[in-house]
DNA sequence: GCAATTCTTCCACTCAGTGGAAGTGCACGC
DNA sequence: GCGTGCACTTCCACTGAGTGGAAGAATTGC
């Protein structure tokens, strides 16, 4: 009876990963049911791995029972970024004293933005974005200073889908989001304003490092303070060519 | 010839597992060739592996074709801490803005701590511990902090144990340590005199949700400095009370 | 107390996974 | 140019680890 009629074709590597897969930042605790459900390994098969996960610590349970990301994937995780991201830190660190505004460090992962660090204090406007968060690239300042620096190939294709559309002030039209690009890359930096929330605006500066933007620096404030934004460049990009070039010096700097 | 003898009675996910710990703190790149050697895997199923762990972004590679934890793995780390972690950061930013010191969040992992956060500025004495590092518990400040609210057993069969002494001046004596136990539970925080590191000290308090100390928070400064630790105690213990008072109404908080 | 839901265990079948060995590719030295 | 060493990739026939439907246990809700 049983065995017999099995999926074929799936690795186990391929059902633990989907496990893994099923959390995210919207499902960060899962029963052992949703998880089964969310990744389409059968019940049976999942809570097989399920236990061997949680005795790795890769999974472990909420006080009430509930499955979450276990502390030695979060360990694990941490020696993910290497040395930019680590190196970054503390020059955010710093523009969130002197500017004391939010301000967050992104990279480019697939089609949207991954932030991967942020500074903010206690008191400011509160920031949509969460460490580990992903928001797409054309509403938002890091997104466009990233995908500013992308090969045309790229920012065609990136262009030629139908864009979302999160306030009526995101500029989803490929034509001016060209030009607003053309605007980032011949300035060096990016603005947005409500593009992304009502209420709050942008400034963001990419991180270059050999031409390429591997990341971007950004700075959120309030939209009735948009007025400020110009007066947060120069220590934004200060910031941003202080990352880069705090990197170690590029290995292949010559032709 | 091929596949007659294999290791048997170990799960393919203990060889993921294994695959994934192989990538620590001291070794956060690795070739194919050091995976398998360090995971105990051999190096054709090491080999297969990998590549769907790479697939998935689970691992990536380096410019130079070394492994790396990849991007995704970092990103479901960030899911892991819960609520307490990511409520603890501003805190901690603040207690660094107040103090101007080098400060951290630690957590108990086994017989160790576990350093999951810290903020720290870029004049400052340089700091040890790293995010992700591990250190054990007995000759660091949040080390005390967190084994003095351990119950009985537990600190009886880590004093039980050899200790390790990284400086001359770490308190291995189960006797001395254990009324140093006593005092830090007593007065509710813990010095330490360059006992992990000559030339650093430190002093920590537990974050104690239902009597529990759930994490600590540390400060270190440079010896010569040692006499501000006193100095330091207040705004350390109200940081403290204020990140587990932050954390949501405990649910079972009264019998 | 019964129904609904979630979690755990069972087991006979079978194909996904295995790993030693052979092949490929590259870098260096003579 | 050619051999030597090392790291990576592919191959393949065998087999036991993994499978998943279903039944049973535990828990929750009404």
């Amino acid at each position: 009876m049983a065995g017999g009629s099995r999926e074929p074709g799936r690795t186990v590597t391929s059902k633990v990963l989907a496990i893994l897969g099923a959390f995210d930042a919207a499902h960060p605790q899962l029963t052992l049911t949703d998880v089964a459900r969310r990744s389409g390994v059968p019940l049976s098969t999942a809570h097989r791995l399920v236990a061997e996960l949680e005795e790795w610590q890769a999974l472990s349970r909420d006080p009430d029972g509930r499955l979450r990301v276990g502390l030695r994937l979060w360990e694990l995780g941490q020696l993910a970024p290497g040395r930019l991201m680590s190196q970054a830190h503390p020059w955010l660190q710093e523009l969130f004293v002197t500017t004391g505004e939010n301000v967050h460090l992104a990279v480019r992962d697939g089609l949207e933005v991954l932030y991967v660090d942020k500074v903010y204090g206690r008191r400011a406007v509160p920031i949509v974005s969460r460490t580990g968060g992903r928001l797409p690239m054309h509403p938002t300042g890091v997104g466009k200073a990233l995908l500013a620096y992308e090969p045309d190939w790229f920012v065609k294709s990136y262009l030629a889908r139908k864009l979302e559309r999160p306030t009526p002030h995101t500029i989803i039209e490929p034509g001016r989001l060209a030009r607003e690009l053309a605007t980032v890359r011949a300035q060096g930096y990016a603005f947005t304003y409500e593009e992304m929330t009502l209420g709050s605006c942008s400034a963001a500066a990419p991180i270059l490092v050999d031409g390429r933007a591997v990341a971007a620096v950004g700075i959120v404030v309030s939209s009735r303070r948009a007025r400020e934004l110009p007066r947060l460049v120069d220590p934004l990009l200060n910031t941003a060519s202080g990352i880069a070039n705090a990197s170690p010096p590029s290995s292949g700097s010559g032709p």
